[in-house]
DNA sequence: TTCTTGACTTAGACATTGTCCAATGTAGGA
DNA sequence: TCCTACATTGGACAATGTCTAAGTCAAGAA
């Protein structure tokens, strides 16, 4: 991750302690916390780090366009680093875990020329859903 | 809507003052209230209505398939009565407004077998993003 | 029609998630 | 090392949604 900061730190990005913590815990391949999980997890090795800066920081790394932000509940949004690899996701109904995949062909180009309004169409997510093979298993 | 409402008695639904006002609101093509908006014109024709209710009733009528349940930008849910017909979702990422829209082929068929990792998937919804015509051209 | 009862509604407390602000601290350049 | 603009903090506040106990009422029964 050290690549991230060295990136963020080209771009004028000032560094401090909180701001590294938070980035180190984003860190990994399939990371979907929330910024509630995100905070308690920075807390644990800079146990001062404030709620606000968590909050801060993630809006900073998305607007840096270096974390996409996802709602797939509509309750507490996810953060999710694997912003470089264009992907979709992938979620349980029952468990909510959540999973990146890759889609045939660019689903953008499924909506067509009328059905755009005049709208300057720019991005597009698709969110998958379904039973996990853990919840499945396991019929509660 | 007493189409709707025909119907959900006929499930055994107990049909209120409050409930059909709810019901009311939500009549229309190409509708995407809030919860709150929901509530704040549900007041206008039956002004003791509470909120819970108000919650109620929509978190009812998704359980019934009758309406759907939309969160394009994390905060509050809207609700979408055009259930009845498949359909995705424009969003103008300034001002909000929401679009139905109808793409071509079934998303669903985009994600490849092994990109299911044994979900059993069953829904999907796509979002697309964009710059509607009002913002474009008045630009802030 | 009137009665009965279980389902519905209400008000407001509470929970969760996120935002804002004034005071304080500090990274990094000079 | 010193400065200063930018970052952080804690706590109040805001927005959205959930829950509960008490009162109310729709719809079937008689």
């Amino acid at each position: 991750m050290s690549d991230l900061l060295e990136r963020l730190r080209g771009r004028g990005w000032r560094l401090t302690a909180q701001r590294r913590v938070v980035a180190e815990v984003l860190d990994g391949d399939h990371v979907h916390y929330t910024a509630d999980e995100v905070h308690a997890l920075a807390a644990g090795r800079l146990p001062e780090i404030s709620r606000a800066t968590v909050y801060n920081t993630l809006g900073e790394l998305v607007s840096l366009g270096e974390v996409i932000e996802v709602s797939t509940d509509g309750r507490a949004k996810r953060y999710d680093p694997n912003a470089h690899h264009d992907h979709q996701h992938l979620v349980c109904s029952q468990c909510g875990t959540i999973r990146d995949v890759h889609v045939h062909g660019d689903p953008l180009t499924a909506l067509p020329e009328p059905e755009r309004y005049g709208f300057q169409v720019s991005e597009v997510t698709v969110t998958y859903r379904g039973i996990c093979p853990n919840c499945s298993g396991t019929s509660s």
